[in-house]
RNA sequence: GGGUCUGUAGCUCAGGUGGUUAGAGCGCACGCCUGAUAAGCGUGAGGUCAGUAGUUCAAGUCUACUCAGACCCA
């Protein structure tokens, strides 16, 4: 009879594979845990623990998803996960932003093409429409691509800002501000298209390369010029600005200097003067260059002083009655000019944002025509462009024009009737900032925030104390519309908060498509009048909310899913991409400080921008696009999740070929970690095959008390929202702990021992727990991944991993002792590894079984590895035998020999035992008894 | 130009309050194993801590400036 040793050798299953197939097993898995809805599963299962709330900033509906918002909703998922597994009630509904801009110009292009009227534009009802299909469709796409990454969430209710009840929250939201008393309508620059009178954003500009006049212009000085400096005493001083628009001259009111910057005062030929000099103010830096194209050969320096010396002076306009006030402010530069910059607070943002510092209103004489009013001296009733050669002109008659030159730029023109755009002060509506001390709450409200990272609050505060007041209202269609109403009459407009709130509620009903098909009176009660003339007739205001405050209300949609008081934070925490400090946390912050007066968030995570392995951003011309659809089509979406959990999201985060080539090493190496337990433990029964934690062998106890540590440190990484530590913590250990030491002492243990042995009960005993650990630990990162090893481990039996808590970190289990001994043990076993790596480079033994290792030790050494003893140190070591000699002193000295015996065939053990069991010639004693016990169970 | 941030081995990251030869995992090289096998194990080589100038007995760690990159604003 010949047997078959190799039957004997109790090798792993291959219940779950080695390769991971993720891009066909993801799909299925995730179509099963729709099914079986394990989100509302979850939900129920963990009713009535303590709720964390993560609210999902909205993303905007208009296209596929990219790896930054795929970076950023993993790590949402990152977060919910976790915290339910952590034990609390983890809600998460994922929302859309719908209105706005992008979408609306989208759908105007698509449909010029298609209306019957070319050239005319579409009433803004049709845009609605339009805009409303095409948000509905790309929301359908997006929900699919994040499911497909694996987030949970109540997908299926989804909140959209253009739902019906949250149009009506905005238009609510407005009202609330208004009966605070912080909404007021002013002026304010925004670009103006001539051709098509209207309002522009900046990405309906196109910029063309245009030739305009380039003048440089004197304003002579109006108050004294030896407050500015003693030297000019008595001088006719003049200021020189440059501007490349004449035609905003009419509405010049100020200059504006750099305060730092160094500005001369220079005597120079007056421009028509026979021999005339005057006094000329002019950055110094740019005096050369300036000097020589006016040609001044001989220009003297009378003095020169700071910007600063300028502030609080004025000027004369150049030809009309009207003082010019000298201001300082930081957006004067040198690169071009004469650094002193015309103001026109009517005409440009720069303009109007220090006007508004110093006074200025922000006067604008040009009608919507793109025509002087009849206020303009000289030009009333000229288009301003093609006065400019005429204020040209008028500048030369009165000799203030110093030179004037051709100017070829780039100047913005209006995308859809191409006529060049002018910046025009019009009406619009704001929030104050300060009127109902919202400034003020704000910055107390920061600074009761967490934030993360910490800076977070520096740059939340620096935004506060600066910003000017919140421009609510936009002169487009797809919005929210500010319900208002104004006298036909005497033009008086009509918005109380009491108004508004009627209107919220037919929203609520209707959408508000409602302000656009039905009639003002429909809005009003019947017996209304004007307050201020008497009339009847009105018409509705057309403007629309600044998208802004759509996303600022988001909130209240925690608290209409009856996840959050009106009393408290609506969010325990909000995560986003660090340019939402500007933008949703800020917005979000405003919002809630004004109807709820505290913030909506306790903390604010922020992370940074998918950038390549240069650390430049993605462009398509750069080519350095890297599309997450094709990662989860190659690798599956838990490559994608295991990158996200490996970058420091907090700075901006590198991906590449090469990284992503990492992860796929670190994927696998975490992989097999789980093969390898799963599949050494399909003859394993927990409940009845389990060894007591005090008879297991130390080395069980060690990899159990690391384990626990792990989980401890995990735990609180997933706290602290520290996943890249969790990722290192969890890696390290697999690769360290269980691979390189565990795992590989276990294999004699576990394939050579009889199965149902006490020795391999053991080593299963401790598997076991740490399989059940370490998959609950990864599952928030590696979420198909885990939840197919656990499938596997508990043989489909307990459900998916996501409705698994973490394992707990038990204090009792952190021995100490234990820990510290193995310390000194593991480092004994790398002394002894680095000896044998001589042996076999010098070709005297290729396995280590091949080797008897003496140690020599004394002292504490010699203690510890006399208790250990020379049979378990040979297991540690992996060679066939250890001998132990006490020596003097503490020195460890190790020698490595050749192992005595000959080879046993089963377990690869050099014994001197073999042969002496004669019905097994080839094998050790051990060997020969284990395959009695479990294969001739007398 | 302003606000905020980042720059440590090929890659991803550790390196409280400044103090011995700067660490980890991966990758790489070489070797072993062939009973975790599209696996496993071992040993080893990799760093002027972006640069410059300072402060200090002593700086990756503090200060200033420069360079490169990111977000927001202008």
């Amino acid at each position: 009879m010949t047997f078959d040793l190799k039957k004997t050798v109790n090798l792993p299953s291959k219940d779950l594979p080695m390769k991971g197939n993720l891009a066909q097993t993801e799909p299925q898995r995730l179509k099963r845990w729709l099914e079986a809805d394990i989100y509302g599963t979850l939900r129920t299962a963990r009713a009535g623990r303590p709720k964390f709330r993560l609210h999902d900033g909205p993303p905007y509906a208009n296209g596929r998803i990219h790896l930054g918002t795929a970076f950023n909703k993993i790590l949402k998922d990152f977060i919910v996960k976790s915290r339910s597994m952590l034990g609390f009630d983890a809600a998460y509904i994922p929302g859309y932003d719908c209105h706005g801009l992008p979408i609306e110009t989208k759908v105007v292009k698509e449909l010029e093409g298609k209306l019957p009227n070319k050239g005319l534009a579409p009433t803004p009802i049709i845009i609605r429409r339009e805009a409303r299909a095409f948000a509905e469709r790309h929301i359908r796409d997006m929900n699919r691509d994040f499911q497909r990454l694996g987030v949970l969430g109540d997908w299926d209710h989804a909140y959209r800002t253009m739902s019906y009840d949250y149009e009506a929250d905005i238009l609510r939201t407005l009202a609330a501000f208004v009966r605070q008393g912080s909404v007021y309508r002013g002026l304010r620059p925004v670009h103006w298209s001539i051709g098509a009178q209207s309002a522009l954003a900046e990405a309906e500009l196109e910029y063309k390369d245009v030739v305009d006049p380039s003048v440089y212009v004197a304003f002579p000085l109006a108050t004294d010029p030896a407050a500015i400096a003693p030297e000019l005493a008595g001088r006719e001083v003049a200021v020189v600005i440059w501007t490349t628009t004449p035609w905003t001259l009419p509405a010049n009111l100020g200059i504006s200097f750099g305060p730092d910057f160094d500005y001369v005062a220079v005597e120079a030929p007056a421009p028509s003067g026979q021999g005339r000099h005057r006094t000329y103010i002019v950055a110094a830096k740019l005096l050369p260059a300036l000097a020589q194209k006016f040609g001044w050969t001989n220009a003297r320096v009378l003095a020169t002083f700071k910007g600063s010396a300028l502030d609080g002076q004025a000027a004369r306009h150049p030809w009309l009655n009207r003082e010019s006030k000298l201001m300082v402010g930081h957006h004067v530069t040198l690169e071009a000019g004469t650094g002193a910059v015309h103001t026109a607070p009517g005409h440009g943002m720069e303009d109007f944002l220090i006007g508004k510092q110093y006074g200025l209103e922000p006067y604008c004489p040009v009608d919507q025509r793109g025509v002087y009013t009849d206020e303009v001296a000289h030009f009333a009733g000229r288009q301003v462009f093609e006065a400019n050669p005429d204020i040209v002109k008028l500048l030369r008659e009165r000799g203030e024009l110093v030179f004037a030159e051709d100017y070829p730029h780039s100047y913005p023109h209006c995308w859809r009737t191409k006529t060049p755009t002018i910046f025009r002060a019009t009406p619009q509506w704001f929030i104050s900032m300060d009127a109902a001390g919202l400034r003020q709450q704000a910055l107390e409200a920061i600074g009761k925030v967490q934030w993360l990272p910490p800076w977070g609050e520096e740059r939340m505060r620096n935004m506060f104390v600066n910003r000017g007041d919140w421009c609510i209202s936009r002169q487009r269609a797809w919005g929210v519309p500010i319900a208002a109403v104004r006298c036909t009459a005497c033009g008086t407009v009509h918005a109380t908060a009491d108004f508004m709130e009627h209107v919220a509620d037919v929203f609520e009903r209707e959408g508000a498509d409602a302000w656009y098909i039905r009639p003002a009176t429909d809005f009003l009660p019947p017996d209304f009048t004007c307050g201020h003339c008497g009339a009847r007739d009105v018409e509705k205001e057309m403007d629309i909310l600044d998208v802004w405050l759509d996303s600022g209300i988001s909130w209240r949609i925690m608290e209409r899913a009856g996840l959050a008081e009106a009393t408290e934070p609506a969010a325990d925490v909000y995560i986003e991409g660090s340019d939402q400090y500007r933008g949703w946390f800020n917005s979000s912050l405003v919002v809630s400080l004004g109807l709820r007066g505290h913030a909506p968030y306790r903390t604010v995570v922020t992370h940074g921008y998918v950038l390549d392995k240069d650390r430049e951003k993605m462009s398509k011309s750069l080519g350095n696009v890297i599309e997450p659809q094709a990662l989860i089509e190659s690798g599956g979406a838990d490559l994608l999740r295991l990158w996200t959990a490996s970058v420091d999201y907090t700075d901006d985060v590198p991906i590449s070929e090469e990284i992503l080539a990492r992860i796929g090493d670190a994927y696998r190496k975490l992989r097999n970690t789980l093969c390898y337990l799963v599949n050494n433990l399909a003859d394993f029964n927990p409940e009845t095959d389990a060894v007591p934690y005090t008879e297991l062998f130390e080395i069980d106890r060690w990899a159990l008390v690391e384990t626990n540590e792990l989980a401890r440190r995990v735990r609180t990484g997933y706290e602290q929202y520290a996943f890249q530590a969790v990722y290192t913590a969890l890696l390290n250990f697999c690769t360290t702990q269980l691979s390189s030491i565990y795992f590989d002492v276990l294999k004699d243990r576990l394939y050579t021992y009889a199965p149902k042995s006490y020795e391999r009960r053991a080593a299963q005993t401790a598997l076991y727990e740490i399989a059940s650990s370490l998959i609950r630990l990864l599952a928030p990162i590696l979420a198909f991944t885990a939840d197919e090893a656990w499938e596997k481990l508990t043989r489909g039996q307990a459900g998916s991993v996501h409705l698994a808590e973490f394992p707990a970190y038990d204090a009792a289990r952190a021995e100490p002792e234990l820990r510290k001994r193995w310390e000194t043990l593991l480092s004994i076993r790398s002394v002894v590894l680095k000896e044998l790596e001589q042996e076999r480079a010098a070709g005297r033994i290729g396995s280590a079984l091949e080797a008897r290792v003496d140690l020599r030790a004394g002292g504490r050494l010699y203690t510890l590895a006399e208790h250990y003893g020379t049979e378990a140190l040979s297991f540690l070591f992996i060679v066939s035998q250890v001998t132990l000699e006490r020596t003097e002193g503490e020195e460890l000295k190790v020698q490595v020999q050749r192992a005595a015996g000959v080879k046993c065939e089963r377990c690869w053990h050099y014994d001197t035992s073999v042969g002496a069991d004669p019905m097994f010639p080839t094998i050790c004693r051990r060997c020969a008894r284990n395959v009695r016990l479990g294969w001739y169970p007398a």
